[in-house]
DNA sequence: AGCACGCCGACT
DNA sequence: GTCGGCGTGCTC
């Protein structure tokens, strides 16, 4: 029986930023909900205040006498913010996060903190009436208002929390200044506002046909309960036109949106061109905000006075009270989702705010995420394709060119011949190029150099990874280990071995290869510095280097002009990565990197270089076919029971101590175990974590797998919950449908 | 934040 | 004694 509330008060102060539990009466026994605003007794003067419960529960830690009792629902106020905190509880049961976590995210700034900074002490009297003032205090020896009045004698105007924190008095000083009419204490509501400053505004552009024809199909179903499209377009086709024009229907409706992006820093011409269009209706959220920068967008969203606010996956939670769409652009990137927790993902949030204000959600992507498609195919969202290329680019050609002949006719270097002679040409005709290689991820797999054989685990079909510690191969889902294999298991040639080049290496060979090119190199170690990453690519496009090598940061967004080759190194690196996403990694990676070499008015040229150039991913990037690479990935995904066939719990359990952590991992599978599969849940593990030691802490993994979502929550909230009680020694992290492997 | 409590010095 | 100032601690 659910006889407590837990509370967060309605008082801006950070000291008061915790739960509060009050008891509830029976007459709102079975009225009272989470994400409800309740009127509650507070303090020593029980001052009744408002207060947001954001959980039920029939146990408390505090003192039972000293509980109060809830005095009503305040029904009337189905504010903002009481919307945000159901979302907060939704987000608990999604994530399995604590609600304070989620709503630390859903309100990032602090406004408690905020509002006290925007208060102004205002002198009111001229400096020989205070002068007597002071006096009169320096007499009486009234301490504060002596030290409070030589301050505001070359102090006209200043911050409240300025003043205090100069002179140490506490606001009953300046309060008590105020009642003796000397200052005035005024609230202030200055706005930083740092965008829209020096951008020419931008009208509508006629759309074509075929955007024409998505912006009717979508406009016409705005306002329907439920509503989710997934919009399939080509990079080039105009994506962003579309989401303005329907921006435009919202906003004439008088609602507002939300836009997400993966990341400011990668799609600055997005945000301009939102700016141009829609001018300081805008606003923008961006990682590297101030916190009363941010706080200050987050307050003209409140307040109305913005319709439209674009930022990455923070954003989905903008405080907008008639929120009409949520658009989330290029919706199949990672970083949607959160590394941290809560681990929520955005597009998830938008399609819950979306059913809770019944908003329209629409994602948008030239490769969907295999997930979202699936959803579409399945008539859950509304599939519409965008297949014209808007601008007047060129056509692309794609070739892909086997590495295991190259071997075979004795080229051991990482560039093929086919490769080598398109850099030369373009070197000639001082033209760019791209090379890529995607090194991200620790892990190594193990593959032979004469057929391409790749040794994965018989289990799980997932790659091996390679531990040079003690050269063993273990599969990362289910811990079965090998030892390195010392031939090719398929064609007995000792040519087998781990891969791990990275750019750094690249970079090297390439300058040896051709010492005359002006070379530059971008990834996570050439990008720390601050500006490095806007450095590196200005340079390039300014035509200061002839070759660019670098990680997936170049794959995306960019425009380069005078780019009109891409040669990717090795695409099989992101195909063999421990994960089982691998293959809609390195299909999304390929099409976007090949996609930079065919934004020139000259025709444009791609070579991937790969030991296993039949692979589907490769083959439909080649041919620039995301239904056929969809149809094969979901087979596969079927079979294997992955999602979307599926869904993953991930419990990460870390340790100093690894045999601790080993016993208490099994014990803890096993615990699992007895319950889990009675309700359809299977375990997998436990198993060492991909990264299996970081910092001295040994990680370890269990995996749960089951088809429906709620029972996995459901599972989660009744029996996991305990588990950080049980062992003290080790944490445990968990993480639904990662997107991350571990 | 905002309230009560209690200590301190000044003044009737 | 009493009164105002003001630092401190607490709020389910």
């Amino acid at each position: 029986m659910k006889i407590y509330v837990d509370i967060i008060v309605d008082i801006s102060h950070s000291s008061l930023d915790r739960i509060f539990q009050y008891r509830i009466p029976k007459s709102l026994m079975d009225e009272i909900q989470v994400g409800m605003v309740v009127n509650i007794p507070f303090g020593k003067g029980n001052k009744q205040i408002k207060g947001y419960v954001i959980g039920l529960s029939d146990t408390t830690d505090y003192d039972v006498t000293k509980i109060k009792e809830v005095i009503s629902i305040a029904s009337d106020s189905v504010s903002i913010e009481s919307h945000l905190i159901s979302l907060a509880a939704w987000m608990k049961e999604r994530y399995g996060c604590t609600v304070r976590s989620a709503l630390k995210v859903l309100l990032p700034v602090n406004r408690k903190v905020h509002e006290k900074v925007n208060k102004e002490i205002i002198r009111l009297v001229d400096e020989e009436t205070l002068q007597k003032a002071i006096d009169a205090w320096k007499q009486k020896k009234y301490h504060g208002l002596y030290r409070a009045g030589e301050y505001l004698m070359h102090h006209k105007k200043v911050m409240q929390d300025q003043m205090t924190k100069d002179i140490k008095v506490t606001t009953a000083v300046l309060k008590n200044l105020e009642k003796k009419g000397i200052v005035q204490i005024k609230e202030q509501g200055i706005y930083r506002n740092p965008y829209g400053i020096g951008i020419k505004p931008t009208d509508k552009i006629k759309a074509n046909k075929e955007q024409q024809r998505i912006i009717n199909e979508i406009n016409n179903h705005l306002g329907e309960e439920n509503k989710i499209f997934l919009i399939h377009g080509i990079t080039g086709s105009g994506k962003t036109e579309v989401y303005m024009q329907i921006i435009d229907k919202v906003i004439s409706e008088g609602k507002q949106a939300i836009v997400l992006i993966p990341e400011i820093a990668l799609t600055p011409q997005t945000v301009k061109r939102f700016i141009a269009r829609f001018g300081h209706r805008v606003g923008v959220m961006h990682s590297k905000l101030s916190q009363g920068e941010r706080y200050d967008q987050w307050r003209r969203a409140t307040e109305g006075d913005i319709d439209i606010m674009i930022g990455p996956r923070s954003a989905v939670f903008t405080p907008f009270s008639r929120l009409g769409i949520v658009i989330i652009d290029e919706e199949h990137e990672m970083t949607y989702k959160s590394e941290t927790s809560p681990k929520y993902h955005a597009r998830e949030v938008a399609i819950q705010r979306g059913e809770m204000t019944g908003a329209t959600v629409v994602l948008g992507s030239a490769t969907p995420c295999l997930e979202s498609y699936h959803m579409a195919q399945k008539g859950h969202y509304t599939l519409v394709t965008l297949k014209e290329k808007a601008a007047t680019s060129h056509s692309l050609q794609v070739d892909v060119v086997d590495m295991r002949e190259e071997l075979a006719n004795g080229n051991k270097s990482i560039f093929s011949q086919a490769l080598k002679i398109a850099i030369m040409d373009k070197l000639e005709r001082n033209e760019q190029i791209i090379l890529f290689l995607n090194r991200r991820g620790y892990a190594r797999f193990v593959s032979c150099r004469q057929c391409g054989y790749v040794v994965k685990c018989d289990h799980c079909d997932i790659p091996y990874t390679y531990h040079a510690t003690g050269a063993q191969l273990i599969c990362h889902y289910c811990g079965k280990t090998i030892n390195m294999v010392k031939k090719c298991p398929a064609c007995e040639s000792k040519y087998i071995k781990q891969f791990g080049i990275g750019t750094q290496q690249v970079e090297d060979l390439t300058k040896r290869e051709f010492p005359q090119a002006n070379i530059l190199r971008m990834d996570l170690d050439t990008t720390t510095k601050k500006n490095s990453y806007d450095t590196i690519l200005g340079s390039f496009r300014d035509g200061k280097a002839d070759i660019l090598i670098g990680t997936q940061m170049i794959a995306k967004g960019h425009d380069f002009p005078k780019v009109t080759l891409v040669g990717v190194i090795a695409a099989d690196l992101s195909l063999y990565m421990s994960d089982f996403r691998a293959s809609e990694r390195t299909f999304q990676l390929l099409t976007q990197v090949t996609g930079r070499a065919g934004r020139s008015i000259l025709q444009g040229r791609a070579i991937i270089q790969s030991y296993t150039p039949d692979h589907y991913s490769i083959t439909c990037a080649k041919e620039q076919d995301y239904e056929g690479f969809y149809e094969a990935e979901i087979m596969y995904r079927q079979l294997m029971g992955y999602p979307p066939f599926s869904n993953l719990l991930v419990l990460l359990l870390q340790s100093k101590h690894e045999k601790e952590l080993i016993t208490r991992s099994f014990e803890l599978a096993r615990d699992i175990g007895l319950v889990a599969p009675g309700l359809g849940i299977e375990v997998i593990g436990p198993s060492p974590a991909n990264l299996s030691k970081i910092n001295h802490t040994y990680r370890r993994v269990i995996l749960l797998k089951t088809k429906d979502y709620k029972t996995l929550t459901l599972f989660f909230n009744k029996y996991m919950h305990r588990l950080h009680v049980k062992y003290n020694d080790i944490t445990i992290q968990w993480d639904m449908n990662p997107l991350i492997s571990y």
